[in-house]
DNA sequence: CCAGATACTGAGCTAAGCTCAACATATTTC
DNA sequence: GAAATATGTTGAGCTTAGCTCAGTATCTGG
């Protein structure tokens, strides 16, 4: 029991470990950190639901999506997909898992007989509260006692990093100067 | 090229979606896009180098223990393990890589023939610094225009929430109230 | 009404983890 | 000082979450 690795409680140490190069660096580095335990402790305790992480991260996304009940208005795969960042033919199966495991149902597109509409069931809705619950649990446990006014601060700081990032133009992606792989 | 997944750029969909339940989650959850976005940056911006994510955690983690150079106080590939949070097996396997990538260096334990210190060669190192260097970069990009106020704040708060998650006692994995190690 | 686009899925691959068992070496115990 | 036990690393083979490519069914613009 010396390593287990996915299962070891309060390890100090964090992953890669701290190192504080420039101060953005070190922010990132203690937003990694700070992360990685959050999803970690998430992913725990919604495992005796059965629910996998990306399955939770499934269902919150079909969850905020708008008429995610009505068959007409809510999510085609492909829409999850790109949500997800993943291929289509990935939410495929992600989907599958979901329907197995009846939190959705696929349902015809009336408009557009290829297209599938994914709606959450009851027992989708329920494992969704569940989700944000645990989630809610989670992070308030990790960041319940900041201020008010930290958190504002906070909240703040990373929106508007957000929308600069977002704005600073197509993040590049490598440009294949010579060797990648 | 309507879905390339991996690859699209200034997509505006963050992740699972922003919903902003209690403020803490919300917090959570701008980290987590946060986070997300600089890792898919960082991950781009060194693949060019032949340098995968995983890799780069990797030396990163060996960089930062303090004798990577000499033979005898170097990591071992189990101390690796442990700090990337993988099983020694997985270990293996990574240093293979990095040892194939010149990159590291296996040396025998002269105080105990069983183990294996990984040595960083001058690559190595400076695979390192470029990653250093790109990590830097990008961190600078996304909270380079957050005052040096708001900074502070950010890392204070990062700090003592950790210091207290991590005081809080074993986080509990899945059910088992008595049992760690 | 047909050519091409789009939405999904089957088949089969890869990368990064894992466990279990083997092996060589250390350490402890009698 | 041997024997038993523990520890550090690795071989073999599995799992999971992604991927691509090709195929089928359905739309849509000319």
């Amino acid at each position: 029991m010396t390593t287990t690795p996915t299962d070891d409680p309060a390890d100090p140490s964090p992953d890669p470990g701290p190192d504080a190069p420039g101060s953005a660096a070190e922010l990132a580095d203690a937003m990694t950190r700070a992360i990685k335990r959050i999803r970690r402790q998430t992913g725990w305790r919604l495992e005796p639901y059965g629910i996998t992480p990306g399955q939770a991260r499934a269902l919150r996304t079909l969850a905020h999506a708008p008429g995610c009940e009505t068959p007409d208005h809510a999510m085609r795969l492909s829409d999850l997909a790109e949500k997800l960042h993943i291929a289509p033919r990935s939410a495929t199966t992600v989907v599958d898992a979901l329907q197995e495991a009846g939190l959705v149902e696929r349902s015809p597109d009336p408009a557009d007989r290829r297209a599938v509409r994914l709606l959450l069931t009851e027992a989708g809705r329920a494992a969704v509260e569940r989700i944000v619950q645990v989630r809610d649990e989670v992070a308030q446990e990790y960041f319940g006692e900041v201020s008010p006014e930290d958190e504002e601060v906070l909240l703040r700081v990373l929106r508007s990093a957000e929308a600069r990032f977002l704005a600073a133009g197509p993040p590049r992606r490598s440009a294949d100067p010579g060797a990648a792989r």
